[in-house]
DNA sequence: TTCCTCCTGTGACAAAAGTCATCGTCTGGC
DNA sequence: GCCAGACGATGACTTTTGTCACAGGAGGAA
């Protein structure tokens, strides 16, 4: 995100991010609370998410070392938005909402770039809106099983080998179910042979298929 | 949007703005298209939408004077997300990608307003992943009333009065389901004796009820 | 008036989503 | 080594959603 800034304004920065560590599953900020500033993640990453009365979660977003987190709320006024957990052990920098404002105001350049990273956030937002009113859960997880070999898939024999996310129920908040259906579609692609599963290691054995689950029809 | 822009910025604005006139229903611009600038309703509303590949459609905002539409695809360089259409004949400022550009970087503020503004959106659309994900069609449509009323209701002997959109359709797709259901569930709100309905006008007998829905478990 | 078209309301289904309970496995702490 | 607590898989159900088909009503155009 701060690609590209002239040295002043990263030593302005620099001076006044204070580095905050956070342990894996600790919560950084809740849903509701004031927004006192913005955290840009050092080492690690973290899950920016919503809960349910119902005790539900559904995950917006899990961002790595360079993402910037509740750019926006810094600039309406508002509270935050969603809660944001650390995934693992993490290192994050705050900047408060003063200090991130007046940079913005000295440097406009900063200002462009942050709406250019807004708007990567609204995109993703809009594609999760898209694919929770139009599809169904076997159509998410074929989507996140290709994203994933996209971004971090291995070649191997049987075919492209990916990690799931740490549990059923993690994944299922990242497509907006429950465990038991993310569990149960699962092994319906197995069976289907599409998939090979080995705990938390998938390879997956036809990606055209699971490809051309996407668009089908809905 | 542009309340407390100079003089100076809002004549540079004034210049190079374009009007444009849609009549109702007119697409202004398609999902997918090349960005080339941004819209600012001046006169009418407009309707900011995806299309799924089945023919459904899910309504993102819809927008009236003063509103911007696509300010942010502008910055981001990608093509537009959603698609607009005009609701009713409108008028509409259209401003090239550069010159808002431009005016950002020499007005700093303008920048920090647009942020505002997006602040606003990204808070839309994660109340409705909140809503589609979590809450059940019955549940979004009580919500919807409840808002619809707080807007524009106006009290009558016998509740709140609200005129609903121009078709069950149209709502449908406000809120994420299909025509029938919004039919149903009208029905049931009306067996229910909730509301009371006469064509597209409705009665809203007991708010708290509705209101009640909204925080019931899930 | 008489079509035609668009929209609503509904019944009948089919499919998907979600809930509950159970069972077996694994793992970390003691 | 043993036990408690998580987690995964799965069967049995219930609820919700969505699809299809069709009947009736309102309104515009010829």
């Amino acid at each position: 995100m701060f690609t590209g800034l002239s040295e002043t304004e990263l030593t302005f920065l620099a001076q006044r991010a204070v580095p905050r560590k956070f342990s894996s599953g600790e919560i950084v900020f809740s849903e509701g609370d004031p927004c006192t500033g913005m955290y840009v993640v050092e080492a690690g990453h973290i899950r920016i998410f919503k809960t349910s009365t119902g005790g539900r979660e559904q995950v917006l977003s899990i961002d790595g070392p360079g993402s910037s987190v509740a750019e926006l709320p810094v600039f309406d006024g508002g509270n935050y938005p969603a809660s944001v957990s650390a995934v693992e052990d993490s290192t994050l920098l705050f900047i408060s909402k003063q200090d991130f404002q007046s940079l913005c105001l000295t440097h406009p350049q900063v200002a462009l770039k942050v709406l250019r990273v807004v708007g990567a956030r609204l995109r993703k937002l809009v594609g999760i809106i898209e694919e929770l009113s139009f599809t169904t859960v076997r159509h998410r997880l074929a989507g996140f099983l290709v994203r994933l070999a996209q971004r971090e898939g291995t070649k191997v024999s049987a075919g492209i080998e990916v990690t799931l996310p740490a549990s059923n129920q993690e994944l299922a908040s990242q497509i907006g179910t429950v465990r038991e259906l993310v569990s149960r579609n699962l092994s319906r692609f197995q069976s289907e042979k599409l998939i090979e599963m080995d705990g938390r290691r998938v390879v997956i054995a036809n990606l055209n298929a699971l490809e051309s689950e996407l668009d089908a029809s809905d």
